[in-house]
DNA sequence: TGTACATCAGTGAACGCGCGTTCACTGATGTAC
DNA sequence: TGTACATCAGTGAACGCGCGTTCACTGATGTAC
């Protein structure tokens, strides 16, 4: 398959793009291969240094979207059930949901990478992962909550102990404390 | 040197999962090799499998050293502060200290490590988790948090979060935020 | 206590493997006349 | 509109590299008499 049309190129690397940004969340970014990335969309590897710079430039571009994606829908659920419940409940019962702990590659990107980040020093994936916390903490004022960067924190905390405790009761334990203690803290 | 004296050999032993368990605190399990392992301690690579059965078997030992040794440390900095102080914000003061985001390497493994856990299968590593956590919930439980599984979610998340913003004014922001929030909550 | 011998901690080359990235090549797409 | 040619998205072999692990070997340590 030689020199794909431009309409097809452009495709290719949005689906490469969305690909990423399910599996950098599902494996993290170096449990995920070039070749794995690029099988996942039925080419082979050699093609993606045509539509990136490097790994490392598609991780940002794939966080970016991972974020904005999922911030989208954030907002999105919290309008739907606009005037039935609160808005901050809504919001943090999406996030604590066991749902949400059992699909990292469709869940919040920060709570799949945040501890990576820390080791990471891409500057362009750091920068991405600024403005994604930016977004998150703009949502949590939006729904009135006291204390967007605790609550982020605790949220972010929250999902990680309860996907590294997959498996046992204090998976589920943690999910339910923490949404206690979130709630009845406003 | 061949054949090192069991005393030695021992002693190389401990000085493996020290390393270990300072290096994968702070590059990640993945992000540190056997032979850099190894070569940590002054040796080379070939001698790793007469002292541990594999990488991952290592990571669990290393794992629990950690745990105790953080749990241990955070245990006397509260007694040793008895009287003075109210023994839960002494914890909170420590885990939320900008040295303690500053060095991993020293810190609580469970901030280091939750994230990959939620990734990793080894179900020795899985274990040595779940016992830490425990660990940290007691010491929770002892200072008379209100919420431990809630307040270990947000100590974890604000150091992974303060850890992936550093150099950036967000990074103190977090603590201090967070800090605040739960000092209040009592 | 002294001697002969077995043990085994550590060495360093080698195993197979997969990584990120590069590159010569292909041939349909896009463009210029 | 039709034709000649340049472009360039994607292919697949290859690059150098480091990984976790294995293994034949070394020779001081530990043991048995």
């Amino acid at each position: 398959m030689p020199r794909a049309s431009r309409e097809d190129a452009e495709r290719h690397r949005e689906e490469i793009i969305d690909a990423a940004s399910r599996l950098f969340r599902e494996k993290g970014i170096e449990g995920v291969s070039v070749p794995e990335l690029m099988a996942a969309v039925g080419l082979t590897h050699g093609g993606f240094y045509k539509q990136f710079k490097s790994k490392d430039a598609l991780a940002a571009l794939a966080f970016e979207r991972a974020s904005t994606k999922i911030v989208g829908e954030l907002r999105e659920r919290i309008a739907a059930a606009a005037g039935t419940l609160e808005a901050r409940q809504v919001f943090l019962d999406a996030y604590l949901a066991p749902e949400h702990r059992d699909n990292p590659a469709m869940g919040c990107v920060l709570s799949c990478l945040a501890g990576d980040l820390g080791r990471d020093s891409d500057q362009g994936l750091r920068d991405a992962f600024m403005r994604g916390m930016g977004r998150m903490i703009e949502r949590l004022e939006a729904v009135e909550d006291p204390a967007p960067l605790a609550t982020l924190s605790t949220l972010i905390g929250a999902v990680a102990l309860s996907r590294a405790t997959m498996g046992t009761p204090l998976s589920d334990e943690i999910l339910d404390a923490v949404k206690d203690s979130l709630s009845t803290q406003k």
